[in-house]
RNA sequence: GGCGGCGUAGCCAAGCGGCUAAGGCACUGGUCUGCAAAACCAUGAUUCAGCGGUUCAAAUCCGCUCGCCGCCUCCA
């Protein structure tokens, strides 16, 4: 059973294969560095994460290469208006990139080329076209000949003609043609530039990403990776400069994640609607907004909201509530206990890495892997809840091996990877420190309450617990005492 | 204007030609409880934006209409 990938360059989902056997190149176009990273670059680095680990969960070797854009435009103009340089600006935000990136648990990519320590295999790239004529230098510029590749245009399905139609194109009178693209800029006074055969200047975006992506994996490779809106130019233009220069496929198959939207509009910083990863790992756990993003296929737009977040929120403690009590059940079994266990309960459980598994070769629809991890707390918390006291071997073995195959498969996501009751606790005492009452405080009343519940005093247990209510501290009382948690809005 | 995607219960979201249209959140009823909470059980779309067509069979394929979004300029 293989996994089965859409193709942005085909338009349908295709069984995969890597070309080398058991071995899987994948090239991710990663920032450009000068600013913060907002929620869509969050959702870019995990769907990659997420696609990778399930690779390596099927024993694939994955080569995982993302670059860092860190010489552009944008970057030029951010480090003029803060009196820096271009490359200390780059290089402070891909350091707070990485800050952001420990703290989502996203695992370091193979390597991560800089677009600013491979302008010679670019100056060499973009000769080689200059050889074929598929590109040519004018005034220190150096442009790529669109017309002249026969298939431009083929992964984004546009037509030349269609495009120039109703394009907004630059006047350029350096340009043979409007659509052409430039591979070498000429550099102005006081900006960064490089020694080239064509002038002193520097990369166009373009050809960073065709020059390294060769350099580490070769002319063809399997995977190349980004968000939907590098389709065209960006991926259009990569792929017709690699095609030209090596007369070989590039890329076996385009993978192409969704936006991040805030009510339903793309996140972007034009529009001033964008969050920040830190903006909200300082409000939710990271394993929050990884379950949130996971929460839908990785193509399909996500719309960000505080509400979905709560109910990410909800359902990885749902998920964590069900471990931490198959974990503290107590780990002798009573060979005088039945069993609780159905034969369908029993189908269930040992068939979830199998449904899982499904779930995530059918493109990595995360949303419907989710699904089968909660019909499998469901199934458990059925099971331990009937569990009087100590529960019968069979039982015992199938829910802590239901256990830790979710905690395993549920790795691929980045998600239950911390002990449950830690977890929980760690979360109580974080709500703990937001309401005016401590826990000292919480037990005497309970000891209180407790004390009137033994003697019947009902009127003035529920004093004490709806005082505790109006800190939103909510009381359980169990088989083994009574507890207490703190209430959701 | 060109290209692409989406429209499934109150909300989120699977489904990719044929088993009762997953799952989560919310709501409601029940079990449990002194009363609650949590958990569990039960309940919700004769129907998948609308209209036609193909097929023995369509939410799933085709066409048209309506609505939303994205790309065509830097963008994850």
């Amino acid at each position: 059973m293989s996994v089965k990938i859409y193709n942005t360059l085909t338009r349908k989902k295709e069984p995969f294969h890597p070309l080398e056997k058991g071995h899987i190149k994948l090239y991710v176009c990663g920032i450009t560095s000068y600013d913060y990273c907002h929620i869509g670059h969050a959702r870019s680095a995990l769907a990659f994460d997420m696609i990778v680990r399930y690779f390596r969960y099927l024993d694939y070797k994955v080569t995982y290469i993302r670059n860092f854009t860190d010489i552009d435009d944008k970057i030029i103009a951010r480090a003029a208006e803060q009196n820096t340089s271009t490359e200390e600006l780059a290089n402070r935000f891909i350091d707070e990139f990485y800050i952001d990136m420990d703290k989502l648990g996203v695992d370091r990519p193979t390597m991560e080329p800089k677009a600013t320590e491979h302008i010679q295999e670019m100056i060499d790239l973009i000769s080689e076209l200059i050889d074929k004529d598929m590109a040519y230098a004018a005034n220190g510029d150096v442009y790529y000949r669109v017309g002249s590749f026969a298939e431009y245009g083929k992964l984004s399905g546009r037509r030349l003609e269609d495009m120039q139609a109703g394009a907004r194109i630059q006047i350029n009178e350096n340009k043979d043609d409007p659509m052409d693209f430039v591979l070498w800029k000429a550099s102005k006074p006081g900006e960064p530039n490089w020694k080239s055969p064509w002038g002193d200047g520097r990369p166009g975006w373009h050809i960073e990403c065709s020059a390294m992506s060769r350099k580490y994996l070769g002319d063809t490779f399997d995977i190349h990776g980004g968000g939907q809106d590098l389709i065209f130019p960006h991926h259009e233009n990569e792929l017709a400069q690699s095609e030209a220069a090596t007369s070989k496929p590039y890329v076996n198959m385009w993978i192409h994640h969704g936006f991040v939207t805030i009510r339903d509009e793309k996140m972007s910083k034009s529009l001033g609607n964008f969050l920040t990863i830190r903006d909200i790992l300082s409000h939710y756990h990271p394993e929050v907004l990884r379950f949130f993003i996971f929460s839908t296929q990785y193509r399909n737009p996500l719309d960000f909201s505080e509400e979905a977040m709560q109910n990410a929120m909800t359902g990885l403690d749902r998920l964590y509530e069900c471990i931490a009590t198959v974990e503290g059940m107590r780990d002798d079994f009573s060979t005088q206990s039945k069993q609780i266990a159905s034969a369908k309960d029993i189908t269930k459980l040992t068939s979830i890495k199998e449904r899982f598994q499904k779930a995530m070769n059918n493109d990595f629809n995360t949303a419907l892997a989710q699904g089968v991890l909660f019909e499998s707390a469901k199934v458990m918390n059925k099971i331990s809840r009937q569990i009087d006291k100590q529960p019968c071997q069979s039982d015992y073995d199938l829910l802590t091996t239901a256990a830790a195959t979710i905690i395993k498969l549920a790795s691929i996501m980045g998600i239950l990877q911390e002990k449950a009751d830690k977890y929980l606790a760690a979360k109580k005492a974080a709500m703990l420190e937001q309401i005016e009452i401590s826990e000292d405080e919480i037990l005497q009343l309970i000891k209180e309450r407790n004390h009137a519940r033994d003697e019947k005093n009902w009127s003035q247990s529920d004093e004490i617990r709806d005082r505790l209510l109006a800190h939103n501290i909510e009381l359980n009382d169990g088989a083994t005492g009574t507890g207490w948690s703190i209430k959701k809005d």
